[in-house]
Formats: C-alpha cells, structure tokens, sequence
DNA sequence: TTTCTAACA
DNA sequence: TGTTAGCA
C-alpha cells in the first residue's frame, strides 16, 4: 500500500486548500482544534495538507452544509476511520456482507442522534428531517 | 505576501 | 464563525 503513502504527503498550503474546499482559513484550522485533521507542519510553523486531508475536509463541509453540528462530525469521521484499519488490516474472517451491515447500520445510529438532536433547532429542523428522512423506511 | 496564534465591540 | 492584532 505505497498509495497511502503518497495520499498522507504533506503538499499543500493553506491558501490551496481554501481555494480547494472552499473553507475559510478560520474554519480549517478550527476543524484541526477538533481534531478532525491533523495537518503536518514546515519548519516555519506552516500547516500542509495531504490529499487524505483534502479529502476529510470536503467531507466535513459536506457534512456541515447538512446541518450535522461538530459532534456529529466527528462520529461520522470516527467511524470512517474504523473502516480504514480495518481495510489497512488483514480481515481473516467473512469476506462478504459482514462490514457493509455493521457500519450502514451504526450510521442509522449516528444520524437518528442528529436527528433527534436537530429536532430542537426549530429553524433548520424540517430542511434537515427532509434530507435525513431517506434513512429511516 | 502568506500564514500563525490568540482573543474579542 | 468573523475579524483583527502582532509575529515569523
């Protein structure tokens, strides 16, 4: 897995990833508070970024811009990277409909929480039931 | 010129 | 989250 390798290098400025994600300054290195990324550093005290970190970011925006507040965030990109050791590590067992079941099913978890948690937010609360709603048939 | 940290009318 | 101050 030398492709890892090349998702984790550090390329990346600060003034490239706001361009990239679209995220202020302030909100990227809010998002590295929260641990949600952790960027290398020049010697300069500079952040660079990797692709992977490119990637969480588009995903926490995407995330965010669905009303998921910072907690939500974090579960969801927790549970992303549970499924990543698991790629990463030789998974002896089933090889089949083991993993997709659990994670679908913890995800229904994660978003049922937000749900009930947005239900207090009378503003957004029924933008957000509308895109949520798909999950619960 | 760009980015960093810390802090707040 | 925005914005500003003072550095490197």
């Amino acid at each position: 897995m030398r492709d890892e390798i090349r998702r984790n290098m550090p390329l990346f400025s600060m003034g490239i990833i706001t361009k990239l994600t679209e995220l202020t300054p302030r909100q990227v290195r809010y998002y590295e508070q929260q641990g949600l990324i952790r960027p290398a550093r020049t010697k300069g005290n500079q952040r660079l970024f990797s692709f992977n970190d490119v990637d969480r970011l588009l995903h926490i925006k995407s995330l965010m811009e669905k009303g998921v507040n910072i907690a939500g965030v974090k579960e969801m990109l927790q549970e992303r990277d549970r499924q990543q050791a698991r790629e990463s590590q030789p998974e002896p067992q089933p090889k089949k409909a083991v993993k997709p079941d659990l994670s679908e099913a913890e995800l229904h978890k994660l978003l049922k929480r937000q749900l009930s948690e947005l239900s207090y937010k009378p503003n957004r609360s029924h933008l957000i039931q509308g895109e949520l709603s798909r999950f619960f048939h």
